[in-house]
DNA sequence: TTGTACGCGTTATCAC
DNA sequence: GTGATAACGCGTACAA
C-alpha cells in the first residue's frame, strides 16, 4: 500500500508537501497541489491512521462500548451517537461488553489501547473506581445511564425510579389492585430503581405489598415468559403486570395469550423502555418512554464540546424524565 | 499516558524486554518479566495500539460495514460476526452507510485507513469495480448478500430468489390467487431478486400476474402502511400479501387490522428475513428465513481462515438456502 | 511557499 | 536471554 513517500516522490514535492494538501494546513502551490492529488488517485493512496495518531496524538475517534449489538434498545443507542459523531466528521468505534465484567474492561482496555479521544460508555459491571481510573489515565469519559458523583457533569443519568413509579401507579389508577411485577437482574441499577419505584407507588396508593407477585427476570423475552410461568405456577392472583423491560413484557403476554388470559381484561401489561416493537404487537403494549436515541446523541455532542471544542446546536440534557405512554393493554374501558 | 520506554525505565530492563513479555515472543527471566509486570501496573500502562500496527504492519482488527446500526436484521449480523471475531482476540471496527453510495466509499476508506487486516462488507450501493480496487489494494474482503464472479469464494449469497419464490408458493398453496405484493427498493440486488421469485412462483402455478398487485416499499414499517394503503386506494382485490421483509410486513399488518381487515382471513401476510419480532405480533408473522447471525458467523470464521489462518470449527456456507416459516398469518383452517 | 529533519510508540533485526 | 537501533508512516517545528 502506498505511502506519503510514494505519493512525494510521484509528484515530485517533498513529503511536507503532500501532508500540506491532505490536511490544508498551509497555502500550497496550485500546480503542485494538482500534482499531488493526481498521484494520491494513481497510486490509491490512503493516509494511514495509525501513523497519523502516533504522530498528532489524536485519533478523530470516539470510542462506544454498549451491552449488546442486537436490540432495539442498544441499538437506537448507537445510531444516536453515530448520527453525531459521523456529522463532525469524526469516527466511531464500537466495541460490546455482553455485561461481563471482564468483558467490559477488556473492550474499554482496546478503546483505550485505540487512543480515542473519549469514550460513551454503557457499562454495567465495571466499578465506579475502575472507571475513575479511565478518566485520570487522561481519556475522557461520558457515562450513559450511570452517575459518579466525582464526574457528575458527564453522567446522563435516567430516572428509572420514576419510570417504574409512573408505570405502577398507572396500573392502579386503571383500578388495578394486584400488580405484580416481573423485574430486571437485581444487580442492575437501573432494575433496581425501577423496582424501587414500583414500591413507592405502591406504599403512595395504599396497596398492600405482596412478595408473591415479584419475580425476577432476566430483561430478555425468555425471562417475560418464565416470569409468567412463575406466577401462574404460585396460583398468585394478579390483574396487572408491570414488566421492567418491553423484551420481557413481550414474552410476558405471549404466554399470557397462549393461556386464554385476557389482555388487557385480565391482566393489564406496560412494559419499559418503549421499543418500536411496542407499537406493533397486539394488543399495542403500554410502556414508559425514554428517548434513548436522543440521549445517546447528546451524549456524542458533549462529547463533541469537550473533546474537540464543538459547540452543540442545542443544549444538551443529562438527566432525562422519563414519559408514561399508555396503550392498549393497559387501557381498558370495562375493568374486568 | 505512559509508554513502553517509562515501564522500561522503571523496571530497569530495555525497551525490547518489555515488549518481549508483553507478545510473549521470547523467553525473558522471571525475576525481570516480574519487575517489567509490576511497573506496568504502577504505571497503568496501555500499549498503544497504533505504534503497534505501523510497527508491525498489522491491526489485529477487522473492519465490518452494515447499512444501519439499528434494527433486527443488521443488529444479528453484527453480533454473529462480533462473537467469532472476539473469540479469536481480534477486534471488530464497525461502521454504518445508510445504503448512500458516498457514505459507503466514506466507510470502506476509514476502514482501509485503519488498516484492518480484512474487510467484512454488506455494502449495497458501491459498484463491483470500486470494490475489486479496495481488493487490489490489499485489504482482503468478505463480501456479505451479494456476488461478484472475481472474488466469488469470498462471497455470501443469499438466494433471494429462492426466499420469493417460497412465499408466494406458500400463498398459492393456501388457496390464494389475488397475491399482492409490496416490494423493496428496486435498484436493491435484493429486492429485486426477491420479485423475481414472486413473478417465478405465479408462472409455475399459472396465476395470473396483474401489475396492480404491486407496490414499492422502503423496506421499513412506514413502507409497509402505506403500500396497504395505496393498495386499498386502488381498490383492487387481494387475499395475500407478501412483503418484501418483515418491518414492511409489521407496518401492513397494522394497517390491515386498523381497516378491520381479518388477518388471515380475509388476507393472510408474510414477511422476509423473520426478525425476532415476528413471533411476538398478532397474529404471528410467517416468514422466510435466514439464519442471518450465522451466516455472518460464517463470515467472520473465512476471515479468520483467509487473514490468520485460523481454522473453521466446521466448514462454511457461502451459498445460504431460505426457510419457509409458516405461522399464524398465513395459516387458516376455513378459506375466506 | 517549500524542504529538512525530528519525534510519535512500538516491533523486529541484529549483535552480544 | 538481553540490549541497541533501525524501521513503520505521518505531522510539524524550523530554516530557507
Amino acid at each position: 500500500m502506498a505511502t506519503i513517500k510514494d505519493v512525494s516522490e510521484l509528484a515530485g514535492v517533498s513529503q511536507a508537501t503532500v501532508s500540506r494538501v491532505l490536511n490544508g494546513t498551509t497555502r500550497v502551490d496550485d500546480d503542485k497541489k494538482r500534482r499531488v492529488m493526481d498521484a494520491i488517485k494513481t497510486l490509491g493512496y490512503r493516509p494511514n491512521a495509525h501513523a497519523k495518531s502516533l504522530a498528532s496524538n489524536r485519533s478523530n475517534s470516539i470510542g462506544m462500548v454498549v451491552s449488546e449489538l442486537a436490540g432495539p434498545y442498544f441499538g437506537e443507542m448507537m445510531a444516536g451517537a453515530e448520527a453525531v459523531i459521523r456529522r463532525n466528521d469524526k469516527q466511531m468505534l464500537i466495541a460490546s461488553s455482553h455485561a461481563s465484567e471482564a468483558e467490559e474492561k477488556d473492550v474499554i482496555d482496546f478503546l483505550v489501547s485505540c487512543r480515542c479521544d473519549a469514550l460513551i460508555l454503557h457499562a454495567e459491571t465495571i466499578s465506579d473506581d475502575d472507571l475513575l481510573k479511565v478518566q485520570e489515565q487522561g481519556i475522557d469519559l461520558v457515562l450513559l445511564n450511570r452517575f459518579i458523583p466525582q464526574i457528575a457533569d458527564q453522567c446522563f443519568v435516567l430516572d428509572n425510579e420514576l419510570g417504574g413509579f409512573l408505570a405502577t401507579e398507572h396500573m392502579i389508577q386503571q383500578q388495578r389492585r394486584r400488580v405484580a411485577c416481573i423485574l430486571g437482574p437485581q444487580w442492575k441499577h437501573d432494575a433496581k430503581e425501577r423496582f424501587d419505584g414500583y414500591m413507592r407507588a405502591l406504599k403512595q396508593y395504599q396497596v398492600p405489598f405482596d412478595p408473591e407477585l415479584i419475580v425476577e427476570g432476566d430483561f430478555q423475552e425468555a425471562g417475560g415468559r418464565s416470569g409468567v410461568e412463575k406466577l401462574l405456577q404460585k396460583g398468585v392472583q394478579f390483574d396487572a403486570l408491570v414488566c421492567a423491560n418491553d423484551e420481557m413484557a413481550l414474552g410476558a403476554m405471549e404466554l399470557l395469550t397462549q393461556r386464554d388470559i385476557a389482555i388487557p381484561e385480565q391482566v393489564a401489561v406496560i412494559g419499559f423502555d418503549d421499543i418500536a416493537y411496542a407499537r406493533y404487537v397486539t394488543p399495542k403494549l403500554s410502556s414508559i418512554h425514554f428517548p434513548v436515541r436522543q440521549i445517546a446523541a447528546d451524549a456524542a455532542w458533549l462529547v463533541m464540546q469537550r473533546a474537540y471544542k464543538i459547540e452543540p446546536p442545542q443544549p444538551v440534557a443529562q438527566k432525562i424524565t422519563p414519559i408514561l405512554v399508555p396503550r392498549q393493554s393497559s387501557l381498558c374501558s370495562s375493568v374486568g
